[in-house]
DNA sequence: ATCCCGAGGG
DNA sequence: CCCTCTGGAT
């Protein structure tokens, strides 16, 4: 089975049986996603919209948070993982929409990884998520579960994983193809103990191969 | 104990 | 490349 062949068997599939998503991060615009984006590392979406619409409310946009102070922030986000870095991240990302990106959210990758606690993957979930760019985040479900498939080889970081994924995912199902490699990962392909019995892609996968083989 | 839609710094 | 940050769910 070639590369192109176990990728168009993962596109058939998850184009019949969709993942249904159970939470979403919640956002009504840039701000907020980008917002609920910075909070999501090493957190669940349940707990992310358990905190943010306080603050949406009392930071409605970058203006009122970039004037924020880190003790009267730091409660709001003390139920969250990292509090404290995320707390500094939040209010030294929004001084620099006000300062450097006239307090808007900038659109390309380049300019996103320069706001405080925004790396690569948080820059491609807001570019492909508000803008349609055909960027592949890559956190640890997306990296885990294309590694067990075969879609990436020898990728040994998020960004040679990328890489690989956007060069055979066709641009217009790189933002589907993301959403199923994360729900997969998130509900039947798990870190610890993947539920592969359940899973439909098992005939295809690398790794419930090699268990067989175990 | 181990894992969650990581980022920053050494 | 490595380490640290660090709360909640299971």
């Amino acid at each position: 089975m070639t590369k192109k062949d176990r990728y168009q068997f993962v596109i058939d599939y998850f184009s019949e049986h969709a993942p249904d998503a159970e939470t979403e991060l919640f956002y009504d615009n840039p701000y907020q996603l980008l917002v609920a984006v910075i909070l999501s590392a090493q957190c669940t979406d349940k707990r992310v919209n358990l905190t943010t619409p306080a603050i949406f409310d009392r930071y409605p946009g970058p203006e009122a948070l970039s004037e924020a102070t880190f003790d009267e922030l730091f409660p709001l986000i003390r139920s969250i993982s990292y509090p404290n870095n995320k707390t500094k991240h939040l209010i030294g990302m929004a001084q620099m929409l006000i300062h450097d990106f006239n307090g808007e959210v900038p659109m390309t990758v380049n300019e996103l990884i320069k706001l405080p606690g925004v790396g690569r993957k948080t820059a491609n979930v807001i570019t492909s998520v508000i803008d349609n760019q055909p960027n592949m985040a890559v956190d640890t479900h997306v990296f885990r579960v294309s590694a067990r498939l075969g879609l990436t080889t020898r990728a040994k970081t998020p960004l040679q994983a990328e890489l690989q994924l956007i060069k055979y995912f066709p641009k217009e199902l790189i933002h589907k193809a993301h959403h199923w490699l994360i729900l997969h990962g998130r509900y039947i392909c798990l870190a610890r103990s993947p539920k592969c019995e359940a899973c439909g892609l098992k005939s295809i996968c690398l790794y419930y191969k090699k268990l067989q083989s175990a």
